[in-house]
DNA sequence: GTGCGCTACGTGAACGTTCACGTGGGTATA
DNA sequence: TATACCCACGTGAACGTTCACGTAGCGCAC
């Protein structure tokens, strides 16, 4: 039953031990070990057991040497604790499996790493890269030589393709809709991440400059806590914002609840609107309006893209290997 | 600029095609590639123009069975969607990645795949295994031989380790907080996956029975959406239950929508109690109380695990190889 | 002019598997 | 009895890369 521990650290057993060891050539493990036609059924069982007792099993390596590579794309993602992203990550995943690819996850959000770190582990790996890589997306492609890099939310980074978010638009929409709501004065909660205003802020601010509404901008970690902090501590002081526009929906989540602990009424007092479009929004109280994304097309999007890329039908960094994609305005409860 | 396309589906160009563009040798060629010494400035540069322009990218699988191999390791899950699955895989990759490991993901939950299905698609990638695998954690061992698979919640499942839960042990603290609370009619709300009754369900039921509480059970899939149609369903049926134990918090989420709606007061009227302890909860309103894993612990212990068994420090199906976690009530103002 | 060392390169072998054949022996068919 | 065929199995070659050497050319010191 215990394995013939050739020591824990010994090297592998490989086709040509079982062979030795069963009597038979290497050919005849293969077909063993593969279920293929042209052995005896005795034969099959008996390498078969003889393979499991010494801890044997193909290296994958050789054979997709010899059969020719199964490809296989790392995903790069900054926080997987973030619903959005394991929400596009699984649409990215499933529109793999369908082209029979395999999915290498990184995610690069705990400690201090950076997308850099994540494409380095991933490189050696995958023969091409999705992922969320600003403001290093040209590092990466560097690191990925001419594999393809497929980078989101990253406009004008050198990479083979990408596909942006087309902010004005969606700020148009968030900040009429606070317009026809009476709002005057928004503010932005910023991610403090990707340098000193994200393109989703700046774009809230060109639209505000158009639109006569005032905008003010805050930032803090894209997260549920650090939003809820940051915007208790702004109550706490005194500042009075009619409107709410968050960076991501989580944040928005936070927003939420530091204003229902300082007893502001949403959305009579305040009224707040997220972005994404993750299905958290529904199951708050007041049900979040967000400027919403198709989640499931996105990480289509990008595999469809990243298909086109491989196989030559879309030339790297044509026009077409960059897409932009729009985000709608979901009416819900806070706004 | 435009790579010398050898049509789309041409062969990929291999290190002797760019030896031979270049008029030096093999190794010049790696030498090139991998920054190594003992190459000249200008040839170095010469050659990885080349290389760029010719397309040409090392095979990760003569690179890797030359090398060694980079342990990698699959990661099957059910539903990225729900919160906890990605709170898992998240403690998992930064396990892994301490490591040197690489993650492989694959996530079975959409369309009508199975645990078998995605460990089918892993196994030919992987050195080992990670997943959520219940009813089929004897057939995923199957698929990888000895390789070493670690279950989640999956007792007695034929893998080499596992992860379990004390479920008799969770449910004796939420149902004897829901008894101090009041409560003497408590619904389980029970995930429709995975057999007649989850031992989640069967361990509520065994411990109802000791303490006297009248235990009924209502089955959904395992979705906020569900849960909050099968709680509404039944409210407008009559039946009233003073407390509800849910199979995991996404569906304790849809509970708090659904009794909304009813107009029935959460803790007030009814006490709700989730499962998993997900960031997710904190957000809901009211909080949610519920039995919580230390997420972070649970992705690290099984990637602990997973390293005995492959250094051998570990027996496969030895009793070090199974160990299980308990749950701890964390109580906010849902009960 | 011999010896030494350095630089920039080239060559045989090896990694572990599968593919495409080749082979010996037995059995049915003519 | 000769022929054909099938079954179970074996052998050379190939996949694309890196490792561990080997070597030609050059400069420099003695």
């Amino acid at each position: 039953m215990t394995p013939q521990t050739p020591g824990p650290r010994g090297k592998r057993a490989t086709i040509l031990d079982v062979a030795a060891a069963a009597s038979v050539s290497r050919q005849t493990v293969t077909r063993a070990m593969n279920d293929m036609a042209g052995i005896s059924q005795e034969t099959r069982e008996r390498v078969q057991k003889l393979a499991a007792e010494m801890g044997y099993s193909p290296s994958r390596f050789a054979k997709g040497l010899v059969q020719g590579a199964r490809t296989s794309i790392g995903l790069a993602i900054p926080d997987l604790t973030n619903p959005y992203f394991p929400a596009f990550a699984s649409s990215v995943v499933e529109a793999a499996a369908e082209r029979g690819w395999n999915v290498v996850v990184d995610d690069y959000g705990h400690g201090t790493g950076s997308a850099v770190d994540a494409a380095a582990r991933l490189a050696p790996q995958v023969d091409a890269l999705i992922g969320y890589l600003a403001p290093h997306a040209n590092e990466v492609q560097a690191l990925m030589g001419r594999r393809p890099v497929v980078a989101l939310d990253s406009p004008d980074a050198g990479t083979a393709g990408g596909i942006s978010f087309d902010y004005l638009q969606a700020a148009r929409l968030a900040l009429s809709h606070l317009a026809s709501r009476g709002c005057r004065h928004v503010l932005f909660l910023d991610s403090d991440q990707g340098g000193p205003a994200s393109s989703r802020s700046a774009a809230a601010a060109a639209v505000a400059a158009e639109t006569g509404i005032r905008l003010t901008r805050l930032q803090a970690h894209p997260s549920a806590a650090a939003a809820r902090s940051a915007v208790a501590l702004l109550a706490a002081g005194g500042e009075r914002a009619d409107g709410i526009l968050a960076f991501n929906d989580l944040m928005a989540a936070g927003v939420l609840k530091a204003l229902r602990e300082s007893g502001t009424s949403v959305p009579g007092d305040c009224s707040v609107i997220g972005m994404d479009g993750i299905p958290l929004g529904e199951l708050l109280t007041p049900e979040l309006t967000t400027l919403s994304l198709d989640l499931r097309s996105v990480g289509r999007a990008a595999v469809d893209l990243l298909d086109g890329l491989l196989s030559g039908s879309i030339q790297d960094r044509s026009p077409e290997a960059f897409l932009t994609l729009q985000h709608q305005l979901v009416v819900r409860q806070s706004a």
